[in-house]
DNA sequence: CACTTGACCTGTCCGC
DNA sequence: TGCGGACAGGTCAAGT
């Protein structure tokens, strides 16, 4: 799913729906969408109202009231909708992709004494959710490995070229994609953000200059920040927190237009596998 | 250790 | 239409 700009429109989506709601009630499927859903949801989640909805990576926080923290992973397909009273219909400005809820993706549902309902719904089971203390969160694996968040003010360009030359044998895309390099970074915006900078994906880290790796700094900063503003992508089962597309693919410049003209030069953007992915490229802008 | 590949799941699309 | 295979926004564990 998800990358860093879905996740951050998820985030500030939820921000204002459930901050402030109170728990009265949790349901989920098999252990598999709420692992460690034991003793302690009685005891830190029912009763305890949203405090704070944060993010890091591509992983969600909602802190409660109890000093407990539900953290949320939503891998591919996981999507957190919100319902509250009303449910838009078809061709209604608000319509939401998802029609009722629960339905057979739902894993988890969080019933709020109001009556509204959060719901974790996630087609191939990959996501997640944890209850934990929130003094704990920093201490799992992912956060303690994952590297900067890369639109934070203070992230320069000198640091981001600094923390590739780890990887310095391995292809750009495949460093862009490790999440301990720079945080965030997922299939769609590593291929736009290359393009972007006329990278090919498979050019090796250490044959990377200082000036492409400045660019790149820039192309990945840009295309994040005009993916957040249009509400992320929506390619298939991505939604918001409203049940509502993002509409960054209307501005993809090489990601799923394989056969398309090369906004830039007009050739025909190719796909190909780099990285284990499927990658696009304009193969006249970025040449290995 | 660094890097690559397969596994985790379900659904959809494409070619025969 | 039916069926098999490839593929899908992410991360781990296991392999080399």
């Amino acid at each position: 799913m998800p990358e860093l700009p879905e996740v951050e429109t998820v985030r500030r989506g939820l921000s204002a729906l459930i901050i402030g709601k109170t728990i009265k009630a949790e349901q989920h499927d098999t252990p598999k969408g709420f692992p460690n859903a034991t003793a302690d949801v009685a005891g830190f989640m029912i009763g305890a109202t949203i405090t704070d909805v944060r993010r890091r990576a591509k992983v969600l926080m909602v802190d409660l009231s109890t000093e407990y923290t539900i953290v949320i992973h939503l891998k591919m397909t996981g999507q957190l909708v919100f319902r509250g009273e009303q449910v838009f219909g078809a061709g209604h400005p608000n319509e939401s992709l998802i029609g009722e809820l629960p339905d057979r993706s739902t894993r988890v549902t969080i019933e709020f004494t109001d009556g509204s309902h959060l719901y974790f719904n996630d087609q191939r089971k990959f996501g997640w959710m944890r209850l934990m203390p929130t003094l704990e969160v920093p201490n799992i694996d992912f956060m303690k490995k994952v590297g900067p968040e890369p639109l934070e003010a203070d992230f320069t360009a000198t640091e981001f070229a600094q923390r590739f030359k780890r990887r310095g044998k391995t292809n750009i895309k495949a460093a862009l994609l490790d999440q301990t390099v720079v945080a965030g970074v997922g299939n769609i915006y590593a291929d736009e953000s290359l393009w972007g900078a006329k990278i090919h994906p498979k050019r090796l880290v250490n044959t990377i200059s200082e000036d492409e790796f400045a660019l790149l700094y820039t192309e990945l900063r840009a295309v994040m920040n005009l993916a957040i503003e249009k509400g992320g992508s929506t390619d298939k089962n991505y939604v918001n927190a409203e049940g509502k597309r993002g509409s960054y693919m209307d501005f993809a410049r090489v990601f799923r237009r394989e056969g398309q003209a090369c906004p830039r030069c007009g050739a025909e953007i190719i796909k190909f596998k780099a990285a284990g992915r499927g990658t696009h490229i304009c193969p006249v802008c970025q040449v290995q």
